[in-house]
DNA sequence: GATGCAAATTTGTATAGACATCCATATGTC
DNA sequence: GACATATGGATGTCTATACAAATTTGCATC
């Protein structure tokens, strides 16, 4: 692949150079674990100075596609897996308040429908859910229960994120994606947060203590 | 302070420009929110080269004690302050396995008594509990039910972590500071994990859609 | 074939210079 | 005083060179 690159304009070169590389990662041109070309031979290709064929390759072992060895190479990190540390797990209006953090700014809002999509990639389907719940869980007092899946990871930002945030791109985020389901199965709210790891730590206070939960 | 630099040998010079400077910030030299001297004067203090100054402060900043704006300065980060997005929330076995990670490795097993500073910073009294308590739970099958506080935070690796979890230093991990308590108060385990982010993402299913813990 | 050492390969670090970009301030003009 | 412009200072990026450090490879020797 040929890439030309803008020396004159805006977008650093190296970031010229690190998106036509991710893509050839993520596109398999590049298969996993597989060595990539060293940072001379990309030098070459890209007709770049090597350092700035560094700096692109440090920006894809930022984003986890590369993993790179001194006196080896680089090479294509292996697929990321998913781990689940818990189930079973209630806030009430707790995961609102996730999402409205203190001296934040609010940027945009944005009511949208739950498209298949969304849906299929959490994995909730629409009207699955028992009718009986909504009554029984009324009648204790949860009437605006939801049903949620929070996933944490981390990450580093990028350039919006950087912009927003006030961050430095090196400094890692915590990436919250939340979805709040009501009882009858319509999705509530579907929030994708990210939180700069410097100024926010999550703290899930587990178990419950109050009888009153366990009539 | 005057820093003599060993140019010949191990320990790269950047960290050890990093390093008093760590010191200085943590000292109180350079006050919270106070401007670090430039670039250019630190390389003027130091005798290098302004990119291995870029370098060092590179490192303060990944270390979250500096942060950097072009155009202004470098200058000593805030605090950060912690933020508790949930309470309420139930955890059976699911805490514990989520320490045992696929495909990891045992590094260490410790059991260790619980001290008084321990306790005390994660703000659990011993004994607090109140016996009635552990009855109805037990009824209910939940008899080892356990009270936990998880923190989940980001972060850089170390050199410890960089080797254990292989993973480069400029990779995010998952900080999670869990504490697992029985129900008279004693604490069964408290577990500080850090999880490659890359290889890890920590799922919490919230919301309960099981009819049956809802007697 | 096995071992040991040397050489080649590859990434890592420090230095140096040039220029770009962003910010704050000063200055000039109205 | 208000606004636009110019200037200086600070960080950001690219290029270039030299050398260090780690790994692999090749070869000679046994």
């Amino acid at each position: 692949m040929v890439t030309v690159l803008d020396r004159a304009n805006v977008c650093s070169i190296c970031r010229q150079i690190a998106t036509p590389l991710a893509q050839e990662i993520e596109t398999g041109v590049f298969a996993e674990g597989q060595q990539l070309p060293t940072e001379a031979e990309l030098a070459t290709r890209f007709t770049v100075n090597r350092h700035t064929i560094r700096r692109a390759v440090g920006m894809l072992s930022d984003r986890g596609l590369v993993r790179v060895e001194q006196g080896r190479g680089s090479f294509v990190r292996e697929n990321v897996l998913e781990y689940m540390i818990g189930r079973r797990t209630r806030f009430t209006e707790n995961v609102r308040r996730a999402n409205r953090s203190p001296g934040g700014r609010m940027l945009s809002i944005s009511r949208e429908k739950s498209t298949p999509g969304l849906a299929g990639e959490l994995g909730v389907q629409a009207g699955a859910q028992d009718p009986s719940v909504t009554k029984v869980m009324e009648h204790h007092g949860f009437g605006d229960y939801q049903r949620a899946r929070t996933k944490v990871t981390a990450g580093i930002p990028d350039a919006v994120d950087s912009s927003v945030l006030q961050i430095p791109r090196t400094r890692p985020i915590l990436i919250v994606d939340s979805v709040n389901i009501a009882l009858d199965g319509t999705v509530l709210q579907a929030s994708h947060v990210r939180y700069a790891a410097d100024r926010f730590q999550l703290v899930f206070e587990t178990g419950d203590a109050d009888p009153k939960t366990f009539p």
